[in-house]
DNA sequence: GCATGTCAAGAGCATTGCTCGCATTTGTTT
DNA sequence: AAACAAATGCGAGCAATGCTCTTGACATGC
């Protein structure tokens, strides 16, 4: 039990260092077998047979075959978000629709580059697989925080419009919720305009979900990258941008 | 080879009868596995089991295992097309609003009562599987088909604003897929509006999505009728009902 | 130099999808 | 009613899978 797992670089031993190595080893050896297979096709037996090793050898490294998936899941939060980071940083900080663009198309380029991954993070769940919470939450909210981020900048510079038409009424319960939301996040935003970010959050990922699941049939869109673009632009009127 | 299977209900022999009663059979205990299991966990043995068969037996109804996934697959696109149907054929044909709100909460519904077939439908596709399109374009595109043909007759009937604020082209590319579109659906919405109601389709499905497959994390939205009542106004307006 | 702890190997268990040969049931036809 | 042929069920078997456990080899650090 307690497998010191990647967390062990401080301090490394030449016995801490190999092992680090060879978790990363299976690490990337899971990633492309994920992208073959899927997730539910994901072999432990198989990763060692690439790792060169016998199959009950990799249960040194890795507890099981959930905890490669745990850890796969974290690699590719991290990489998207790493992405997403980049994407943005690029654009001013004041460029708050550039922003918001480049945020949505650096999810959609890493979607369409990594299919795979990206099911395992946003797609069905797994059976019989939960998530620890405590590994994945941070990782898995730096997108959707991100955004957020962009809409408060934009709001405390004044560059978020007040009221977007038609005016739609938030419900109090769900108001009560949004408060909560600004005060965990310590943004600024009101809650009207913060509820259509919700709506932008999933309408975002509910487009890149489409495109990579292939709900569009195989012919019907070709111009794939102008209706994501068309998408984004609609989505910034949504939210006032 | 070349099984009758479900087809078989014409000029019923009692073979025929009992075949196809064995078949509708396997595929409600694979309804109730999918519900289990989900997809992958989807085991052509337990359904023996339950049939109180051996594994075997149950080739001589049901080719493989994917032929039982395509079964449930047109088996579940027909639920949510009927509870769909119902949901917007209960309101007067001039409510366009309403039947909107309908279809999508109908959706909703039928999402969160039918989690792991919903994942089946729209989740990450099951490795190693290609749904036959001939068999499952048809029940697959009746909700869409429903949506458009709502904003359509709203169009016609003059009920669809022209234009939304704010305004945004619709690049060429993108036009010409969705002119070939209305062709073939036979609708009279202008391209704009058209693409509009893409945005809004897959927007429908990103946000019950995000809702069945755990998205919002545990506690963030406690009000979620109401969070996804606010999303179809929003939506409602992205469109210009 | 030796005790300690790490590691790989291999056998084994229960599971899966699927095939094949053989027996049995069942509906139809003579 | 008897005979036939098709449909059906059975069970063994193959190649996989995840995972456990025991055994023996090896390296590390005192």
């Amino acid at each position: 039990m307690d497998l010191p797992l990647v967390a062990a670089a401080k301090q490394s031993t030449p016995r801490e260092r190999a092992r680090a190595q060879t978790v990363a080893d299976i690490i990337r050896l899971g990633r492309q077998h994920l992208a073959l297979h899927g997730a539910a096709g994901l072999s432990l037996r198989a990763v060692a047979r690439d790792l060169g090793v016998v199959s009950s050898a990799v249960y040194r490294y890795v507890e099981s075959r959930d905890e490669l998936l745990t850890l796969l899941l974290i690699d590719a939060y991290g990489e998207l978000g790493d992405d997403v980071d980049a994407a943005v940083d690029a654009l001013p900080e004041g460029d708050y629709r550039g922003r918001f663009l480049a945020l949505g198309r650096a999810v959609r380029q890493w979607a369409l580059r990594e299919p795979a991954r990206y099911a395992l993070l946003f797609g069905s769940p797994v059976p019989g697989y939960q998530a620890p919470a405590e590994r994945t939450t941070e990782p898995g909210t730096r997108v959707i925080y991100r955004m957020v981020g962009i809409f408060d900048a934009a709001y405390r510079a004044g560059a978020l419009a007040a009221e977007v038409a038609p005016a739609v009424v938030v419900p109090p319960a769900l108001a009560a919720n949004l408060a909560a939301v600004r005060a965990e996040l310590g943004v600024a935003v009101p809650e009207p305009a913060l509820a259509r970010g919700v709506l932008v959050w999933t309408s975002v990922f509910g487009a890149v979900s489409f495109e990579v699941f292939g709900q569009y049939g195989a012919d019907t869109f070709a111009a794939r990258d102008e209706l994501f673009e068309h998408q984004l632009e609609v989505l910034l009127g949504v939210v006032g941008l």
